[in-house]
DNA sequence: CTGTTAGCGCCTTCAA
DNA sequence: TTGAAGGCGCTAACAG
């Protein structure tokens, strides 16, 4: 039972007319009359008819399918904006094909030129850093509308938040209560961009309130995070507020504090930032930076849907700064008072 | 400056060789003299030409993508998987097309009929119900390869892990450790499979320790999880011991408890099941059952990888149990003895 | 309003 | 080892 193949031009014959006729059937329905285009709906339906995406591509150039570049899905942060870029996607009728890139710059430019091999018609990327990216000088090389998620840059259109306010003000609110010695936990600083514009953020706080700013404290591997600040925070001279570059290392945080013998907030402080929604479950509750993740997706998703409707690439003047929202949280309390 | 188009037979006429030899020079270059293919090597260097997926695909009804239908990223047990199947499908060459489902049976469907139209070669699927799912049934009349993930079912090719065996072993360690009033936690029962088999198993293992079940305790809505949750600790006959359907609800339940007053585990053992990542960087560490998520994810595609290369769609006899892990924790102890 | 025609870019016989 | 030709399924001019 050689099944004959589900195209146009099969549904075209069952239905009497001709492959054009369904074409615009399917495309524009109101070029058809209303008694043809019953015919054509009915067919399609009892063939279980859908157009090939394929072919489709190949003959208009659009593909309907966008492609997105992010460093890994073990990060709640990043889950949480792809669900909000395939929501919005979806809405929009777009597909989406995610590349992983494990925060490495060759990985990057893979995934840029296997996601234009793939005809995609946009691309949301997040990546390591922007200012010198081979990734991004080819996209823009090829005339691709795309947008940059959390990377911040005047040279791109970036859906971002302002992370230097944000810690900055972080950080202010850590002295506010009244903390001197707060120290900052990063991931390795090279590795993002990010990471770097919250450490700005962070000593311009610390010098707006007048203290001074301890040695970072990086932590490169995840593998080692606890037990390594497990041994920072026996130190004698340990800080009583910890604000940490991410979510993940504020958890992770917390979680050396305890094993430490120090309890949150009461001995330490500790400040995350990018509002993953676990952290509002854990108790404490993680007082953090939230970042609308969701919305950046979506954002990222609506500006590139309207860029190819209109038919040009979005540049550096449609960058979107979305607010950030301090999330109070559990983790963080007034500094003891001292030994009296 | 019009670009000309990047296509096979600009190459070859950079090369000095017709479209098929360009063709044949990429797809079998053993097919082709080394000095030819360094010719047209060179050309397609130069002009940065990388072959059109989708015209590759319309010809070769092969697109080298496959399908994956996941329920939701906000949960990061599927997250975790979708980086594995991630991984493993860049390793195979293949690209991946996620839809998620918001786990609705309406949505499952769209997302099969949409990802066959993209002409993927196979799909990966997580779905709320396999016994009579509508999706399942046009992807079988399609004879498109696919598997499931994390269902279970003796009618589908699945990789999974023995949830009843895994949540009845659970039951068996809390009751090692004195508790007999041991209560489950679950989501809508009737949204997933895989909640009715860990229900299941529940039920098996505390039947075998002989203890009598308390009602199921459903938790239908995220957002009041925690309240709902607080509330019913408060009551009088609450258990000593709380099994959670999956390690979000678990995250949730041990919050419940510290708002209720009561330690964790001293006062509540709570048990999780999925073993995801962020689990064992809480405190207490989260006891649980850990599902290899990442693996269940590769081995999906190797399997779908394989059926493809050898032209046949995997059956249910090609499915896979893979073991699960008990996870220690912190989050259970033994059962306070009877107030003496 | 509908049909005819041509071609998107590629692969794959078939012949040379 | 290489080239010529046809067609995958679809859409968009252009006729009718």
């Amino acid at each position: 039972m050689p099944k004959e193949p589900l195209n146009i031009h099969n549904v075209a014959t069952r239905a009497g007319v001709s492959a054009a006729t369904v074409s615009r059937a399917f495309n524009f329905p109101d070029k058809v009359a209303p008694a043809t285009r019953d015919l054509v709906e009915r067919a399609a339906r009892e063939l279980g008819y859908q157009p090939n995406a394929s072919a489709r591509t190949l003959r208009t150039q659009r593909s309907r399918v966008l492609g997105v570049v992010l460093p890994t899905l073990l990060n709640p942060v990043f889950a949480e904006c792809l669900q909000g870029i395939s929501q919005a996607a979806a809405a929009s009728g777009y597909a989406i094909v995610p590349v992983m890139t494990s925060y490495e710059e060759t990985q990057e430019q893979q995934a840029v030129a296997q996601l234009l091999a793939a005809n995609v018609d946009g691309m949301i990327l997040v990546v390591s850093s922007p200012s010198d990216s081979r990734a991004l000088e080819r996209l823009r090389g090829a005339g691709l509308p795309y947008v940059l998620a959390y990377n911040a840059h005047p040279g791109h259109p970036c859906i971002s938040v302002d992370g230097e306010a944000a810690s900055a003000e972080a950080v202010a609110r850590l002295a506010a209560l009244g903390h001197r010695r707060i120290a900052m936990v990063s991931g390795t600083l090279a590795a993002s961009d990010r990471a770097q514009q919250r450490y700005r953020g962070y000593l311009r706080g610390m010098a707006a309130a007048g203290l001074q700013a301890p040695p970072l404290v990086e932590v490169p591997f995840v593998a080692t995070a606890v037990e390594a600040l497990s041994r920072y925070l026996q130190t004698p001279t340990r800080p009583t507020a910890l604000f940490c570059s991410n979510d993940l290392l504020a958890i992770r945080s917390m979680r050396a504090a305890r094993l430490t013998g120090l309890s949150v907030p009461q001995d330490l402080a500790v400040m995350g930032f990018d509002g993953i929604a676990i952290g509002q479950d854990l108790t404490p509750a993680l007082s953090t930076i939230a970042q609308p993740n969701h919305d950046i997706g979506r954002h990222g998703v609506e500006l590139l849907v309207q860029s190819i409707a209109r038919g040009s690439p979005p540049g550096a003047g449609d960058s979107l700064c979305l607010p950030y929202r301090f999330c109070g949280g559990e983790s963080c309390a007034a500094a003891a008072g001292p030994a009296a």
